[in-house]
DNA sequence: GTGTTGACAATCA
DNA sequence: CTGATTGCCAACA
């Protein structure tokens, strides 16, 4: 009967999971992780990251066109680079993106 | 119950 | 490449 609301929702819990179960080098869209638990949506998965992002990977977890997060784009740079993620640097020096055509999943 | 907003995504111009 | 549009689901005033 799931009823009240536990410390933390079991959605929460399982993109959590997911998240960290993200290998370094590598990335997901927040609509993969919805895709891959297979419920919610893309706005579901970024709010629980909003919300618990602070104790999981969240620099893993990236928009689908490989876009950083906004407002934090430094310290995901400096996570990616750490990691040997694969990333995009554009001609005028602008900000970096996530190379999704080899950093998009597990592997 | 209704309308707005959001760490989104796919499509079209 | 940018911008606009539509679809999606949940939280919130």
């Amino acid at each position: 009967m799931r009823v009240g609301a536990r410390a933390v929702d079991d959605y929460t819990a399982r993109v959590l999971d997911v998240v960290d179960s993200i290998p370094a080098g590598r990335v997901l869209s927040y609509g993969d992780v919805a895709e891959y638990l297979g419920e919610g949506g893309p706005r579901q998965v970024g709010r629980v990251m909003a919300l618990w992002g602070g104790g999981v990977a969240w620099w893993r977890v990236v928009h689908a066109d490989g876009s950083l997060l906004a407002g934090h784009e430094r310290k995901a740079i400096r996570h990616y680079e750490d990691e040997g993620t694969p990333l995009r640097y554009p001609a005028d020096g602008g900000t970096p993106r996530i190379d999704m055509r080899r950093a998009r999943g597990f592997g």
